[in-house]
DNA sequence: TAACAGACTTGCGTTTAGGGCG
DNA sequence: CGCCCTAAACGCAAGTCTGTTA
């Protein structure tokens, strides 16, 4: 894949089709149509009701319809438990689609044959460095090229103070010039200051009512906390949803007093408004705080991230990230998640686990407190951790990714993702050959890896129904998710040829809508057609995979290849491509970050990454067009004035002609990426799938400061990128 | 060996702070 | 110099993938 040649759409419209391969863009307005199968299929026997069944069953029942006449194969736990791969069986023409696949039941398949591998096999690790590391003394590290660099250009370099500071956060650990662990290894010594409470609860002063049914209720403190956080959701959206308000109900009521939840029932006839006020104006009280107060609470906090921000592992002071346990409150999932609206409990001592070295000091409870947990375990990276009480799950307190820890996993991340580039071309052609596969397993997997490698859809693992909102990624797509369309378009010859189109409409991660028509290979197309045949809608399109099978079967490809490589690697090479086509050398510095945002934004589109345009968006939009107008009016102004300007005026004259003329330029490219950026999110593209040395070396080569690309945080994050990627000619490192 | 638990990355919306502007 | 507004930082939900268990 090349050139980032899809479209995606957040709207609802008929959109535009690229072609991927070619680039040429076929403009086809196809419309909604039924779907060409729409019958579904009963269930056969029911073996062992699964997460899957439940699912697709609920689906069903609300989708209505459910009936059919087709009988589905004998379940794969059949084939499955007969051992390995059902070679043969499995031939285009007695291929009956699975059931629905209970995915958790067949995970494991028959391993395929795998290709040799010659990959290097990386992160050989040398014998234990127990030695320990030296630290850099302050002084060493202030005269590293590396950080002076960057300094460099600021002008107005803030004075020792701050450099200062810094260094006494975290110190500088060149990590890349060292050893690594052995595998599995993590930190040979490790020592923190355990996570930080949240605030207790402040009670709501005696004038501020609760009412219920229209009269004054004062409500135990417990029940009145919980209070404050609906009256906190009261202006959301959140507040209008029936899940929402059920399940907080029912959490509310449990923490209720008898006599409070007899009299409690109805949450339509609670009356949370007063408290609502009350929030809102002590947020006013807080933004009206003078300078110094101001001042005293920001002191305050430096000093909890000097304590609880740092740790020592392995000798070397690092940030923590999220030191501060999660405050109390409601949880907000997204999209429709079922468990919305269910209180999030506070956390104490007695719920936290500390991870500390055997040898140092640990960290100790908040008086009166003791911890539920303390161990010692040097294979793990988390500091803390705790069972977050809504879906159960586990939360940890981690190191900040400027850290070693985080950054030599991200690194090699990106060395993967190298490695994969050299083998790209092998895997195209292998997953291409298996689109014809005798086993209709074989041509799923292939046909789901052509999506995953051509559109950077995400692996798609199996959720529980109960315990998330209903997304899917490639492996969970549904027949429901895709439509075919096959028209003629004509060539350049004006021959007619067949146009091969799949649409996708699904909710991906965070309930983000993907949207994309896409034209396909014929083989792809026609395999769609075989899976869907005689399935539901609510049936999964690949009911031969999961993404277990697809990661083995792409660890047989490479080592350490599995389906989110594909994402990285893509995204990476198309910012490379971007660049390399959109840079024009000769531009200024703000046209290049112009180009380079562009590049950017390839990925941004490639990867689905969305933001919800803002409210403000279209008011801001105008304000920055009258800025533009007024700045046109100036130059015409100055343009005039330079003409009747003589002698020394002259050259004042034409210099300010020139600077608003620059003004003018800078304020319309601004418009220009921000319209471009209306509904796309640059962000999260940069910070977790771009190789951040294919854009320090583009800043390098076009002369365009770092800081202008990568902020504060990225330049830390990415400290082994700017300092490993030298040389200012060197080639695009991808 | 399927299911679950655990660990860690990714991603969006919200909050905050600092850079540009009058 | 202060204000305002946007970009950056933060918070935490929701993914991926691996390791462990029954």
């Amino acid at each position: 894949m090349s050139v980032v040649s899809n479209h995606h759409s957040n709207g609802n419209g008929n959109s535009t089709v690229y072609d991927t391969n070619g680039n040429d863009e076929i403009k086809k307005e196809v419309k909604d149509e039924p779907m060409a199968s729409d019958s579904e299929v009963p269930f056969g026997e029911l073996m062992k009701r699964d997460k899957k069944e439940k699912k697709q069953k609920k689906r069903k029942a609300e989708s209505g319809s459910d009936e059919d006449d087709y009988k589905p194969e004998k379940r794969k736990s059949s084939a499955k438990n007969g051992k390995k791969k059902d070679v043969g069986s499995d031939s285009e023409d007695d291929y009956k689609p699975e059931k629905k696949k209970s995915k958790k039941n067949n995970k494991k398949k028959a391993q395929e044959s795998s290709e040799d591998d010659d990959e290097e096999s990386e992160g050989d690790v040398s014998e234990e460095d127990v030695k320990p590391q030296k630290r850099k003394s302050k002084g060493a590290e202030k005269s590293k090229p590396s950080t002076s660099k960057k300094d460099a250009g600021g002008k107005k370099e803030p004075p020792k103070k701050k450099v200062k500071k810094e260094e006494d956060i975290e110190d500088i650990w060149e990590w890349w010039k060292e050893e690594k662990k052995p595998a599995g290894v993590k930190w040979n010594s490790l020592q923190h200051c355990g996570p930080l409470f949240a605030p207790p609860y402040i009670p709501l002063p005696s004038h501020v009512h609760f009412k219920y049914g229209g009269e004054k209720m004062k409500l135990t403190l417990e029940t009145e906390e919980i209070a404050q956080f609906y009256a906190g959701v009261l202006d959301h959206e959140y507040s209008t949803k029936e899940a929402f308000n059920k399940n907080f109900m029912k959490d509310w009521r449990k923490v209720m007093t008898v006599e409070e939840r007899e009299r409690i029932h109805d949450l339509k006839k609670c009356d949370f408004r007063a408290i609502d006020a009350y929030q809102k104006e002590q947020r006013e009280i807080r933004k009206a705080m003078t300078k110094e107060e101001k001042l005293k609470i920001k002191e305050e906090k430096e000093a909890e991230v000097k304590i609880y921000g740092i740790a020592i592992i392995d000798g070397h002071r690092q940030k923590v990230a999220n030191f501060r346990i999660e405050p109390p409150g409601v949880f907000r999932g997204r999209g429709g998640h079922p468990k919305m609206g269910l209180i999030k409990k506070r956390i104490m001592p007695e719920d936290v686990i500390i991870n500390c070295g055997k040898d140092t000091e640990i960290p100790k409870p908040p008086p009166g407190h003791k911890w539920k947990e303390v161990r010692h375990d040097n294979t793990v990276t988390w500091l803390c951790s705790w069972t977050e009480s809504v879906l159960g799950q586990n939360k940890y307190i981690m190191l900040n990714p400027s850290s070693k820890i985080k950054g030599e996993k991200d690194f090699e991340k990106y060395e993967t993702a190298r490695r994969l580039k050299k083998k790209i071309g092998g895997i195209r052609e292998r997953y291409t050959d298996d689109f014809k596969s005798k086993e209709m397993r074989v041509r799923q997997r292939a046909t789901a890896l052509y999506f995953i490698d051509k559109l950077a859809l995400r692996a798609g693992n199996e959720k529980d129904v109960d315990e998330a909102a209903d997304t899917v990624g490639c492996c969970s797509l549904r027949v429901e998710h895709i439509k075919l369309f096959d028209s003629a378009k004509l060539n350049e010859d004006d021959k007619k040829e067949k146009e091969f189109v799949v649409e996708f409409d699904f909710l991906g991660k965070d309930s983000i809508r993907y949207f994309n028509r896409v034209s396909v290979e014929k083989r792809v197309y026609k395999n769609l057609k075989i899976f869907m045949e005689g399935k539901a809608p609510s049936d999964d399109l690949f009911d031969r995979l999961d993404t277990a099978t697809l990661n083995d079967h792409l660890r047989s490809l490479m080592d350490g290849l599995t389906v989110k490589v594909f994402r990285t690697y893509n995204a990476s090479i198309t910012l490379q491509e971007q660049l390399i086509k959109l840079t024009n050398p000769k531009d200024n510095v703000a046209a290049k970050i112009l180009s380079y945002n562009r590049a950017n934004r390839q990925v941004a589109i490639l990867c689905n990454h969305q933001r919800a345009v803002s409210k403000g968006f279209d008011e801001s939009m105008q304000k920055l067009e009258q800025k533009i107008k007024d700045k046109k009016k100036e130059v015409k102004e100055a343009e005039a004035a330079l003409k009747s300007a003589r002698g020394a005026e002259k050259e004042k004259a034409q210099k300010k002609y020139d600077r608003l003329k620059e003004q003018l330029k800078k304020l319309k490219i601004s418009r220009t990426d921000k319209d471009e950026n209306k509904q796309i999110a640059l962000g999260t593209s940069k910070l977790n799938y771009i190789d951040p040395r294919i854009t320090v070396a583009w800043c390098k080569k076009f002369e365009v400061p770092l800081e202008k690309v990568f902020t504060k945080t990225h330049r830390e994050k990415f400290r082994w990128a700017i300092d490993m990627t030298n040389s200012s000619d060197e080639e695009y490192v991808f």
